[in-house]
DNA sequence: GCGTATCGCGTTTTT
DNA sequence: CGCGATACGC
């Protein structure tokens, strides 16, 4: 057995371990084995190295692997830990039980059985199918008429979620949060019901269901408990402070028998409240625990100190928070900048030309982000990099699973592990010719009530005009149920599918034609069809072809939510006026506090370099345009933290389309430039900064180029466009 | 008159 | 993408 091979300085290190250095404060956390642990750490503070380390030392000290249970919010982190967990012990984890909450959840229920009447067999649905409930129930109801002003689906979910995840009634929940719903309190209180009701009846659960059916799995079923805790000897969960009040229930009554737990968090970084996550959780955690040790974890392994100084007067002004004082060893001195662009036109192509820039001084583009608060503030940038060629990733916004023809697919297998699947049917009833909405209708509520909903269906006496799309359809559900092999039954859906889906996609069939291959490849991973339907709705696959995921050198465009846990060299944060950051509907009410906290865990990503960029004119929600300040949060910075660029200090090429692409594609196609190429004393030209003289050459490929305009920089020449013009 | 097809526009954050 | 308003066909 090696011991203690995880602190450098204390063990002797065993050859192909790639070992990280841990700190003091981090090595106890590490190493504490027994009893309540909150480890309260600061951003880039290495808490995922903390938690990969404890697992090994777990494992090294003789905890078998199937008795540690990692929890985590997303389902990459967890793969990453127990992916360094394994690398570590020149061994692999594969034995651990890591994953997300809601995946433990799935496992669990389906092993035990799910209480509250739903049995073991049971389909998830994810965050769009149950608004398409609700949408559903709303105007079967007739609810959100012309004049009246009823909340949309997205807010009424929310709060139905929230009651759940706060356990609190919904009407508390109202006056709390919604009071200017307060009007719409019975309809609210009665599309809840109904909600509740349709998931009963056809056999769906929801995110929160899988959760508080956990939680009642444990509380009201001693042997599941007892069985439970005791096989997870060791619990482990990440980012606590995204708890809410049910994930918190879950850990106290999973560790009831030995309070063998250790959660990680920073409450600075607490953004999801929305969802339920109370910030309040990680302070209560030394009560629900008593005899918990606190660690702190405070040196900085992300950020030079200029960035770090401006993120800590982020969150001076913060109301509660734990006292940490977070310092950096890291070397650096730029300061953080600050941006005001006359409009948005102007900041999307500051950041632009600024990306390139920074990209032909040898910053690879996978280095660099732009975040922002909201999806749709990026739609200025994302035109100005597609203009100037730049290649980017999205993030935060559609995924695979959510574009309608992957729906389309998923729909047919989903119907066939639960028939009475209303939502599928529905999308599947409306392709077909002369089927619309309340025709669609009809024929669901038969299936849905029938024992034999296959054979309803062959036997559903169907008009004249879609009398043919009816058998076909009938044919194929036929044919499905003679396998049950995941990647048969996907060609047999394709056999059907693909006729209808070149007419309903004429325009962009081709693009959309690549998902549905990737989605083959994904599929024929899976042994069994319920797998892969529930991994889809609990956490979809990302869009990457197999040829892009070889050449992933993207620029990311992300929205702060989906950038959290992440790292870049360079990060932007766009769109930081007054009305958009804060979100306008935080300005009055509890989430101001969270909006501050967004910013910090946005400002907190950036490792060398960091830009602050603001649109000075604005276009309201009226169509008109406004003046407007800069966002508050920024207004109570000390000045002396970030320094301006004046608009007028930076030129850009007014026509950037016709230039610009034109270079790259030319370069491209020419060969590389290499050292061979050049010598000391070399003209060359930047499609930038114009000429200048070759001063410096860095093995293996950067050289250091007197610019006559621009001054000395450092290029990489695998990424900087040169032309040579003279030798 | 009911139901289906089509076009234009606005969008908090999400496991 | 999804919603609402409007236009067309049975």
């Amino acid at each position: 057995m090696r011991t203690d091979i995880l602190f450098s300085s204390s063990g002797p290190v065993p050859a192909g371990v790639n070992l990280e250095q841990l700190n003091e404060s981090q090595y106890r956390a590490v190493t504490t084995t027994d009893g309540p642990v909150l480890v309260i750490a600061g951003a880039g503070s290495g808490k995922t190295r903390t938690l990969v380390h404890r697992v090994a030392y777990l494992m090294d000290h003789g905890v078998a692997p199937e008795n540690i249970l990692l929890l985590t919010f997303t389902r990459k982190s967890a793969q990453e830990m127990l992916w360094r967990a394994g690398n570590l012990l020149n061994d692999t984890c594969q034995r651990v039980v890591g994953g997300t909450f809601h995946g433990i959840a799935n496992m669990l229920l389906r092993r035990y059985g799910a209480p509250l009447g739903y049995g073991s067999s049971f389909t998830i649905i994810d965050r769009a199918d149950a608004e398409g409930i609700v949408n559903l129930l709303k105007s079967s109801m007739g609810l959100g008429g012309k004049g009246r002003q009823f909340p949309s689906r997205r807010i009424l979910l929310n709060m139905i979620s929230g009651a759940v995840n706060k356990s609190l009634p919904l009407d508390d929940l109202v006056h709390d949060q919604y009071s200017h719903l307060i009007e719409h309190l019975d309809d609210i209180l009665n599309l809840q019901i109904q909600y509740e009701e349709f998931k009963r009846n056809h056999g769906l659960m929801d995110y929160d269901d899988l959760l508080t059916n956990w939680k009642r799995l444990l509380a009201e079923v001693p042997e599941a408990r007892t069985a439970i805790s005791t096989r997870f000897s060791h619990i482990m969960v990440d980012e606590y402070q995204d708890t809410n009040l049910v994930q918190a229930d879950i850990i106290r009554l999973t560790a009831s028998t030995h309070d063998n737990v250790m959660a990680v968090g920073d409450d600075s970084q607490s953004i999801y409240s929305f969802r339920g996550a109370d910030f309040y959780n990680i302070m209560r955690f030394p009560k629900i625990f008593p005899d918990t040790q606190i660690i702190k974890l405070e040196e900085n392994y992300r950020s030079t100190q200029p960035i770090l100084s401006l993120t800590n007067d982020i969150i001076r002004n913060a109301r509660d928070k734990y006292t940490k004082t977070l310092f950096t060893r890291i070397e650096g001195d730029l300061t953080p900048k600050l941006f005001a662009a006359a409009d948005e036109r102007q900041e999307a192509r500051f950041v632009a030309a600024k990306i390139r820039q920074i990209h032909e001084e040898g910053t690879p583009l996978e280095e660099i982000a732009v975040l922002f608060r909201s999806g749709f503030h990026s739609f200025k940038l994302e035109l100005e990099l597609a203009a100037g060629g730049l290649d980017f990733e999205k993030r935060g916004g559609l995924k695979l699973t959510e574009s309608a023809h992957i729906k389309d697919v998923l729909s047919f297998l989903r119907i066939l592990i639960n028939p009475r699947d209303t939502l599928s049917w529905n999308r599947i009833l409306l392709q077909l010719e002369k089927i619309g909405p309340k025709t669609a209708q009809k024929i669901t509520s038969v299936i849905a009530r029938s024992d034999e909903p296959f054979a309803t269906l062959a036997s559903y006496p169907a008009g004249a005009a879609w009398k043919k799309g009816m058998a076909a359809l009938a044919a194929l559900f036929k044919n499905m149920q003679e396998t049950d092999s995941p990647s048969v039954l996907f060609d047999k859906v394709m056999g059907y599918y693909e006729p209808l889906f070149v007419t309903l996609y004429a325009d962009d069939y081709p693009k959309r034609k690549k998902d549905l291959e990737q989605l083959k490849v994904i599929i024929a991973t899976y042994e069994s069809l319920q797998t892969f339907i529930d991994d889809t709705a609990l956490d979809p696959p990302e869009v990457e072809s197999g040829a892009e995921s070889v050449d992933r050198r993207k620029l990311v465009l992300s929205t702060i939510h989906s950038a959290k846990g992440l790292e870049w060299m360079v990060v932007f944060v766009i769109g930081l006026a007054e009305g958009r950051f804060p979100h306008p509907s935080a300005e009055q009410g509890g989430q101001w506090e969270e909006e501050r906290r967004l910013l910090y865990v946005a400002a907190t990503r950036a490792k060398k370099r960091l830009y602050l960029c603001y649109p000075q004119d604005m276009m309201m929600p009226d169509r008109s345009f406004h003046r407007v300040g800069m966002s508050p949060f920024l207004r109570e910075l000390q000045p002396g933290l970030y320094d301006r660029i004046k608009a007028e200090n930076f030129s850009y090429d007014p026509s950037p389309s016709a230039a610009k692409v034109s270079v790259p594609v030319a370069v491209k196609k020419s060969e590389k430039i290499t050292l061979d190429d050049l010598s000391r004393g070399s003209t060359v030209l930047h499609p930038f900064f114009g000429e200048g003289q070759v001063s410096r050459l860095i093995k293996p490929c950067s050289v250091d180029i007197a610019f006559d305009k621009h001054g000395l920089k450092t290029l990489h020449l695998d990424y900087a466009k040169l032309k040579v013009i003279k030798r």
